[in-house]
DNA sequence: AATTTATAATAGTATTACTATTATTTAAAA
DNA sequence: TTTTAAATAATAGTAATACTATTATAAATT
């Protein structure tokens, strides 16, 4: 992970803070790339710990299991995004430039322009598309969320609500067409790569087929071209 | 299940046809409820069996693993809207009319008018809402695919997507927008629920939000009212 | 140098996912 | 009406997973 950018990731989510010690960012580190290389179900804290030399038992020690990883995995995604609004749209002027900015920063497979740590990035960016929904779609989810495990998605997407309303102050429905927006580029993407007849992909021309549907389906909504 | 209404089921998901027994059919049905009462993940063979009262290993006779049963209830499930779709859009000329039925049953919590099933029925639609995409956000989707485990939603994607070609022959992305449209029925009914902040459910008005959420979202980017 | 304190490793357990083998029932053939 | 075979289910396992209590070791403090 970039030690330039680091985000305070919500406590409720480790028993001890792995951003503290050499193991600790280590487990994160290679989780990313373990977790990509396995899928979720398949990973495990064995798997990780034998891939970084430690034991299972220490692994434990910062986690409580695979999930609340994964939810802090997640959490430090969100907080990257929404730093990444905060960079990229503050030139922008208009809201409705700001808004296609976002969609690019959403579509985007590799968040751009961050140079030799994009590769770690890439797989970040897999993770959330692949796993982010097995994070919410739980049991416990009110435990879970009662402890604010989903705050900086919430603050991201009431960052772009205010945004839509901005273009369009009538609307009845900013904050769903904003997780609507996140949700649909994860699943447009991974849509188009594994399962392209539930999209039209084939027969697109563009070089960003997520990007471009979001585009038309956003201008739509708020008419705006 | 309904007894009268008997969808054949892709026949690579099971080991043994389900339908073909009394065991089979318990297994079917009482998976639907542990399924909905512990979530996919707590779910396990070993519950389900002692559940109906037989074995583990008989189980394992009708399917390969969890994973597989939940396919198979999803491909029941994807063929009987499409049912609801043939049955209910039959009666309706106008296409415009056609799609605002079709959203009305992706939006509806439970499918109307089979009396004594409904309840049955009720869960299976919770079942899709929160475990459908659990079943292709997998590692192996290359061979599952390749098996035709996912027939069955593409052609209801297909089927919507024809709709709206009538409506707007122009539009570059039918199949995209109709499996964002199945998608978003399920995630939104589920943020309403779960995480609320996601949405605009607080101050919503209408008695199904999901429904008047894709309404709008539908009529805007097919411009009709 | 002695003693906390922090940290990690050992060695387990219960559960899960799955299977090979055996037993029992059902049905068809002799 | 037996005999045989085919279908089906139960027994009894294994390997892997998820997790924990306890012990050992290293670092830091007094």
């Amino acid at each position: 992970m970039d030690l330039l950018l680091q985000f305070k990731v919500n406590s409720n989510l480790y028993l001890r803070d792995p951003e503290s010690s050499i193991l600790g960012k280590q487990i994160v580190r290679r989780s990313i790339d373990l977790i990509d290389e396995l899928g979720f179900e398949q990973f495990t804290f064995k798997k990780l710990a034998l891939e970084i030399g430690t034991t299972e038992a220490s692994v434990y020690r910062y986690f409580e299991n695979k999930h609340r990883l994964l939810l802090y995995i997640l959490n430090w995604y969100w907080s990257y995004v929404e730093y990444l609004f905060l960079v990229h749209l503050q030139g922008i002027k208009s809201p409705k430039d700001r808004l296609i900015k976002v969609l690019e920063i959403l579509s985007e497979p590799l968040p751009i322009g961050y140079g030799e740590v994009d590769f770690e990035k890439k797989k970040l960016v897999q993770i959330v598309i692949k796993e982010s929904s097995k994070a919410y779609l739980v049991k416990d989810i009110k435990e879970i969320n009662n402890e604010e495990a989903f705050k900086p998605y919430k603050e991201l997407c009431s960052t772009i609500a205010q945004l839509i309303m901005e273009i369009k102050p009538n609307y009845a429905y900013p904050h769903s067409l904003a997780s609507t927006m996140i949700e649909t580029a994860h699943h447009q993407t991974y849509f188009a790569h594994h399962l392209p007849k539930l999209t039209d992909y084939s027969n697109h021309k563009g070089k960003n087929y997520t990007f471009d549907f979001l585009t038309h389906l956003v201008q739509s909504i708020l008419n705006f071209n």
